[in-house]
RNA sequence: GGCCCGUUCGUCUAGGGGUUAGGACGCAUCCCUUUCACGGAUGAAACACGGGUUCGAUUCCCGUACGGGCUACCA
């Protein structure tokens, strides 16, 4: 069997889109599953849309997900480069072998002929001009022009090479996702192959590259589909047929709501991001925050990723990187375009933050609780993440919720103290505030103990205290568990706020 | 407009000629709880439409509608 190898090649125009991220997702999950190679070929023939930082936020975007290559301009490779503009040659020398071989010809019209014929085809109820069988002699190029005229012109203008579509042929592919799609090569048209600055258009570069490196499945998304014909097309010029990879052609990844395909704007429309990591726009400066400023875990990521356009077939839907590798198959890729769901991507991150152990949130905790003076010594920090971790999606959310009880209490909920402050509850107060003073050290569950206890002696319903108690000490009319609250703080600082907040509900209330 | 691709709960999807059409997210209700969450339980919620084929179609075929992509010397 013939060696598995496929390719993420993106173009460096601008930061990797999270769809294309999945792209790589899918590549590599195939490559690993049937122990191949997965290759990263950098696509940047497109002088004007180039951008300077994009190739590197590629790179650390993959690898921050771990899809790590196995053959890239950065870890080489048999077939290096692996970036396509130092291939320059090699595409211009297989485009002048075309035009050899009479399947691709010289095109010498300027863009305002072309605009012209575009025009006129408009004029005469043609809604698209097509470059093909049908009108390439009315337009200037190798083939309506005498050898002397195409020589005098290729002396003194710029020009570029087409690929010559045969007139009438049906042109057939079989996607692995969709199966036979047939094609008429007059709907085609003759596609540009190397541009006039001597860049090959990515029909020529991938194509020529494909082969070149012996890649046996190109998985790419469906906006290439309708293309697909002409790289058919050019494997048979080039007599490459035998040696063509698979197709599977991805479903695309749409708006959360409304029409179109996700987009850079959904993400700041909604509030969700849409790059893996942020990206600052060259143009306007602003940074957009990707998946990893917002909070996500790779493994969430991964795992949300791979479940938008594909599913295991079973009920499972919390897969590692390596379960994912186990289940893959592109058989199970469905057809439809997918509508992004960040609902399901927090869900995925909520499982996986629980999964973290405590000292994966030491140090973001430590920097929050430090200022307030609290956990200098730093043993109570499983105490605070069992406090706040189930709650949280993310480790901002647990931070906010930390913060909230590390800051001193001093503008309680006007709302709860209103409404629940009273006599019994203020002697239910003072008493527990004696109480937590004598020791620093308490338990969450002696606290329960100690608190139920009093408060029986006191003849006090504990669900009139309990509200007025989370006030007093953090000032909030919700939260996590009180006790354990206490437990955190210590006995000295809890009874310290509770009397600080007795004072001040004093003069708020008049009780 | 032309060409190509698609269409199962709001969303991601399973299924497939005869099923109570299954799961997950989200939503609602209940339980747990001082509270907000977490967790648990329950519930509402879908085969786009019209023709065939067939004893029978959500499933196969054809249309229509709708959605998407492409239609550049961008990828």
């Amino acid at each position: 069997m013939k060696e598995i190898r496929v390719r993420f090649a993106p173009s460096p125009t601008g930061s990797l889109h999270i769809g294309g991220v999945r792209t790589a997702l899918y590549n590599y999950l195939f490559a690993k599953k049937l122990n191949g190679k997965f290759i990263i070929r950098i696509e940047d023939t497109d002088q004007n849309r180039y951008v300077d930082k994009a190739e590197e936020y590629i790179y650390d975007s993959l690898r921050w997900l771990g899809l790590e290559a196995d053959e890239s301009v950065e870890k080489g490779g048999p077939f290096a480069p692996y970036k396509q503009s130092e291939r320059l040659d090699i595409y211009k020398k297989h485009a002048y072998d075309l035009v050899e071989k009479g399947w691709a010809y010289f095109a010498f019209d300027t863009a305002e002929d072309l605009e012209q014929a575009r025009e006129k085809s408009k004029e005469g109820g043609v809604s698209t001009f097509q470059y093909n069988a049908a009108t390439r002699m009315l337009m200037k190029n190798s083939l309506s022009l005498s050898p002397d005229e195409v020589e005098q012109l290729k002396q003194n203008q710029p020009f570029v090479i087409r690929l010559k579509v045969p007139k009438k042929e049906e042109i057939r592919l079989n996607d692995l996702i969709r199966g036979w799609v047939m094609v008429h090569s007059s709907t085609m048209d003759d596609k540009v192959l190397l541009k006039s600055d001597g860049m090959p258009t990515y029909h020529l570069a991938n194509v020529v590259d494909d082969y070149l490196m012996k890649i046996s499945h190109v998985i790419r998304g469906e906006e290439w589909l309708p293309s697909a014909p002409t790289h058919v097309l050019l494997y048979q010029a080039f007599g490459w047929q035998n040696e063509m990879p698979l197709f599977a052609h991805l479903p695309l990844l749409l708006k959360p709501e409304g029409d179109g395909k996700l987009s850079k704007r959904d993400g700041m429309l909604h509030g969700f991001p849409v790059f893996p990591l942020s990206w600052t726009d060259t143009e306007t400066g602003n940074v957009i925050s990707g998946f990893r400023e917002e909070g996500y875990l790779p493994e969430a990521l991964i795992n949300f990723l791979a479940f938008q356009g594909w599913n295991p077939g079973t009920e499972q839907e919390i897969f590692s990187i390596w379960e994912l590798i186990e289940a893959f198959s592109l058989e199970r890729i469905g057809k439809s375009g997918t509508r992004f769901d960040i609902q399901k991507a927090k869900w995925f991150n909520h499982y996986y933050l629980q999964q973290k152990p405590d000292v994966f949130f030491a140090e973001a905790i430590s920097k929050v609780l430090e200022p307030c003076g609290l956990w200098k010594e730093g043993k109570k920090l499983g105490a605070w993440v069992n406090l706040v971790k189930s709650r949280s999606s993310f480790v901002a959310d647990m931070l906010t919720e930390i913060r909230q009880i590390a800051t001193w209490p001093v503008a309680p909920d006007e709302e709860t103290l209103k409404s629940k402050w009273n006599e019994d509850a203020k002697r239910g107060l003072i008493a527990f505030s004696d109480l937590l003073a004598e020791r620093e050290d308490w338990s969450a569950e002696e606290l329960k103990f100690v608190f139920q206890s009093e408060m029986e002696k006191l003849g006090i319903k504990p669900g009139k205290v309990l509200p007025n108690l989370r006030m007093a000490l953090t000032g909030k009319a919700a939260g996590p568990d009180l006790m354990t609250i206490a437990e955190v703080l210590g006995g000295t600082i809890s009874a310290q706020r509770m009397r600080d907040s007795l004072q001040r509900f004093s003069l708020l209330t008049g009780i």
